[in-house]
RNA sequence: GGGAGUUUAGCUCAGCUGGUUCAGAGCAUCUGCCUUACAAGCAGAGGGUCACUGGUUCGAACCCAGUAACUCCCACCA
């Protein structure tokens, strides 16, 4: 029968011959769900709890979920199989930039202008997109396997999770923590909004930077003569203007001054001038100030306190006018009289043709330089001077530092604290309020005076505004004007871990005493300090708490070429495609085997792959045993094997268990990935299965390793159940392991106890295995079928009682016989391991010039070994400052190199006779 | 401009207190095999100036200094 027949008539019989992920996923999860293995209610147990980054609720699954969710998943699944009392709460954030923008949208193609809408009605179309789309993310996060609690599913703007940042803000606010100020914020012309420093991104980009000629207005005849008397009258007719270098011309108008260095004696002539602003005419001062960089452009700065950071403070240091001259959407207004109602991107190319005609560009250059961008919608950032709520930082920010600091909270990997220390010690105060509509809305109320008050209902307001009426008529709460903004998204993502467990209505309620502070906390390096940080100083403000003990940062998810992947450049695989394709089992495993915590993942699709060839090899595995059948007159002959694998087991659970507690799951992958694959699989299966008899339905095995085989293989599917919760979970239910009960699940299955580890058995199967290692390249280089049965003599010269493993070695070795020898064979294949010489006489006598080449280089090479041993023995100042053991080790191996050294000399001196 | 990190096999990464024959793993590659669980497999093999230069040490992939390349974070240079 070739293959591809031996495929088709396999997949007919009722075992398929490859594992099938599709089908049992399903099953599974549902079952799961139906009997409620997911649910965390208090009990006596220890809580082990972790709360989701909650995506986003306009998001869909991408790569960063995957690999995030995926950790979390492994992690409870563990702490959940150590009978732990397991909880992970999922939800979704409410995303106020990125959602609103959505609706925006889907609000335009319908035709309908967000402007037309009064709040009630936006907000209403808002939740009706929310509720028919938002969260279809946590549907997705089934199909990975994600073991959530889907019954404490919360989003941030659910009523009371809502409520509590109200009532925080009015507790910040009361403790004077939350104020309200002119500042120059980052606005986003296109969600016409603030933003905070942490959502605009930089990127270098190709500007131009004209260079503009500024009219110097003042200047009288008498002023030139009264100069120096040898200026030429060139010189002189070239004072007439000033040249600046900018790359935004469109914001020319909206100058106030034109700075330039005291020291800069190019420009002493222009102190205290006035210049005209091209195109307007408008005059502004020639201003001093050693801010500006004499070497940098033309060393003329124009001043533009509206539109830049840096100018707004020059100008307060000088007392300068803020002329604003741009619409909250980017364009132009009537300040700046000419280009009016032009988008600034356009108002920039006219007004340079403008300048151009009018004679006052004097060049235009090529310049690279950094633009901020909006996180949220891409669009250019606008520094813009606007009224913004703000929350100070440096209070909170001490204790939450301190916590990390201490080690109350631990940071995986390490690295990052030093990236936190900075950010904490240089914090600034947070921009709290968007101009948006979908979110909480600030809870402040202006009185007709223009003073406010802040409060949690209008009516309280309103006693609060009567309270700073001093005199005179009561106010009406329709005289109350509530604050339009809403705050940023953050100020309620904050309050996660503790909002989840209701701990803000009801401080002591049972859930937050017992779930709280949550153990592990999984997400990304990149809003340590956007969300991170702030949950840590909120968990201190409000509950006098650290809210997590450990914070795993996962890297980026990176394509081969290491850029990011993301939607826009189109280099994501869709995961769910994946899933189809690998099975979430094989995408975890994929995910996983290359993503040590802090570090960039370099997804490579053949990871998923190696991921589901390895659940297919735990499947077939199962085909093997499930092949065999009980024969009660057979006798044991395995009790060695069995004995070490046993031993072996228990030595990879101390690795695993190390290793998670290191937070190192690609390495705990790996270990359990070759417990499976090489010990089990490729050693101890060969070692016990039965040879086959033909003419039987199952092969005839004996009772003891049956059972054996049986307990071993169910403790393994409990190792692997956190990385590959399907295929075991499908396997756990044949009745090769017996009846089960519905509620006698992989998944809520205690994780084997650490047994006994026998080293020197374990040492002793290794020195075995290099045996049949070496029998098989005796096979390979004789070019020998693995079918023809081969003689192994022994010529045992180290403590190994080889008598044990005959049987393994007759087996695995396909031998004829083993026996010992006190000679050397001549003239038979021969190696050596360890100490102990192996021969295997076979019908054509081995090359005998070819074996004393080969023996000879081993022998140059060991002499060359011993020697170096022997003069780091000779050094005295090694054998006075290295530790004793070393210095046994290093005996040991001159021991060892002379025997093998005697060995080989004797086998060249045989060969020779 | 400031700070942090990385650099080990073709790729992705281990190498934990400087000391085993220490230079490793997985994948990929090459060779030979459809050998009664598995070709998504089995048996083997090759592959390295541990970025570079110095230093400390009896001993350095590991510690120190410098250099180079790359990555990230922070920062207002028009």
């Amino acid at each position: 029968m070739n293959h591809q027949c031996k495929i088709l008539f396999l997949r007919a019989m009722s075992i398929s011959k490859t594992y099938q992920p599709k089908q049992a996923e399903d099953k599974w999860y549902s079952y799961w769900m139906e009997n409620g293995f997911f649910r965390s209610v208090p009990d006596e147990r220890e809580p082990y709890t972790i709360v989701i980054p909650p995506p986003n609720v306009t998001g869909v699954l991408h790569m960063g979920h995957m690999l995030n969710n995926t950790i979390q998943d492994v992690l409870i699944r563990r702490a959940r199989m150590k009978g732990k009392n397991a909880c992970w709460v999922p939800g979704t954030d409410h995303a106020s930039i990125a959602t609103e923008a959505k609706v925006v949208a889907m609000l335009k193609e319908k035709g309908i202008n967000k402007k037309d809408l009064s709040r009630e009605e936006f907000l209403e179309y808002a939740f009706e997109w929310k509720n028919k789309y938002g969260g279809i993310i946590l549907d997705q996060l089934k199909k990975l396997g994600a073991s959530c609690d889907w019954e404490r599913t919360r989003f941030t703007m659910d009523p009371d999770l809502s409520e509590a940042v109200i009532d925080t803000f009015i507790h910040l606010y009361k403790k004077g923590w939350i104020y309200r100020g002119i500042r120059m914020v980052n606005w986003d012309p296109q969600g016409k909004t603030a933003v905070s420093d942490e959502e605009v991104i930089r990127k270098e980009v190709n500007q131009k930077l004209y260079y503009i000629k500024y009219q110097v207005s003042s200047i009288k005849y008498q002023d030139l003569n009264a100069g120096d008397a040898n200026q030429s009258n060139d010189l002189i007719l070239d004072t007439n203007y000033l040249t600046i270098a900018t790359t935004r011309p469109e914001t020319i108008m909206a100058d106030a001054a034109i700075c330039i260095n005291p020291n800069d004696e190019r420009y002493t002539h222009l102190h205290g001038k006035k210049v005209l602003i091209p195109l307007i005419g408008r005059e502004i001062p020639v201003i001093l100030d050693e801010y500006v960089t004499m070497d940098f452009g033309t060393g003329c700065l124009k001043v533009t306190p509206a539109h830049d950071l840096n100018d707004y403070e020059l100008g307060i240091k000088h007392n300068l006018p803020v002329i604003d001259i741009l619409n909250d959407d980017g364009t132009l207004n009537e300040k700046a009289t000419i280009l009016v109602g032009e988008d600034r991107f356009a108002a920039r190319k006219k007004i340079a043709v403008l300048l151009e005609e009018a004679g006052s560009l004097e060049k235009v250059e090529e310049y690279k330089s950094q633009v901020g961008y909006s996180e949220r919608t891409n669009a250019v950032i606008e520094p813009k001077l606007s009224m913004q709520w703000f929350c100070k930082m440096d209070e909170m920010a001490g204790p939450a530092l301190d916590y990390v600091l201490k080690g109350d909270i631990k940071l995986i990997p390490e690295k990052f604290t030093n990236t936190y220390r900075h950010w904490m010690e240089n914090v600034k105060d947070w921009c709290i309020s968007r101009q948006l509509w979908w979110g909480q809305q600030i809870p402040a109320w202006y009185l007709p005076n223009g003073q406010h008050v802040v409060a949690k209902t209008v009516e309280e307001a309103l006693e609060e505004a009567n309270k700073l009426q001093a005199t005179g008529s009561k106010l009406q709460a329709s005289d109350l004007r509530q604050d339009e903004d809403v705050v940023d998204t953050w100020f309620s993502s904050w309050l996660w871990p503790i909002s989840v467990f209701d701990g803000f209505k009801d401080p002591n309620n049972e859930e937050i005493s017992y779930y709280y502070p949550t153990n592990d906390l999984v997400t990304a390096p990149e809003i340590l300090f956007f969300w991170v940080a702030r949950m840590i100083m909120a968990g201190h403000e409000f509950r006098g708490e650290i809210p997590f003990k450990n914070v795993y940062l996962t890297g980026i998810v990176r394509d081969k070429l290491g850029r990011k992947m993301s939607k826009s450049l189109g280099n994501s695989p869709d995961p769910l495609d994946l899933i189809e394709k690998y099975g979430a089992d094989g995408v975890r495993v994929g995910m996983l085997l290359s993503s040590p915590a802090g570090n960039d993942l370099m997804f490579d699709e053949g990871h998923c792959k190696q991921g589901s060839a390895f659940a297919n090899k735990i499947w077939n595995a199962f085909n093997l045993i499930k092949g065999w059948e009980v024969d009660e007159r057979l006798t044991n002959p395995n009790a060695v094997t069995i004995q070490w694998f046993n031993s072996r087991f228990n030595q990879a659970l101390v690795d695993i268990e190390e290793q998670f507690k290191q937070y190192r799951l690609s390495e705990a992958l790996m270990s359990t990935y070759k417990l499976v694959w090489d010990d089990f699989c490729a050693w101890y299966l060969e070692m016990v299965k039965p040879t086959y008899q033909a003419g039987v339905e199952k092969q005839q095995i004996d009772k003891e390793t049956y059972e054996a085989t049986i307990a071993f293989f169910q403790n393994i599917l409990k190792v692997l159940h956190p990385f590959t919760p399907f295929i075991t979970e499908e396997l756990w239910h044949d009745e090769l392991f017996g009846e089960r009960t519905a509620k006698d699940c992989c998944i809520v299955a205690l994780l084997p106890a650490i047994g006994e580890i026998d080293a020197r058995l374990i040492a002793e199967i290794e020195v075995v295995k290099t045996v049949v290692s070496e029998v098989r390249n005796v096979r390979n280089a004789k070019q020998l079928s693995p079918k023809d049965k081969l003689p192994l003599a022994i010529k045992a010269n180290s403590g190994i009682d080889h008598k044990h493993y005959f049987a393994i070695l007759t087996k695995l070795g396909n031998l004829e016989e083993v026996t010992f020898t006190n000679d050397k064979i001549a003239g038979a294949a021969s190696f050596l391991v360890g100490t102990d010489e192996f021969y295997i006489a076979l019908e054509q006598n081995i090359d005998v010039d070819a074996e004393k080449i080969r023996l000879s280089e081993e022998l140059v090479y060991l002499q060359g070994f011993l020697k170096s041993i022997e003069s780091k023995l000779g050094n005295e100042r090694f054998m006075q400052n290295a530790k004793p053991e070393i210095v046994n080790n290093e005996l040991k191996k001159k021991a060892d190199a002379e025997t093998k050294i005697t060995i080989i000399k004797e086998s060249l001196s045989a060969l020779s006779a």
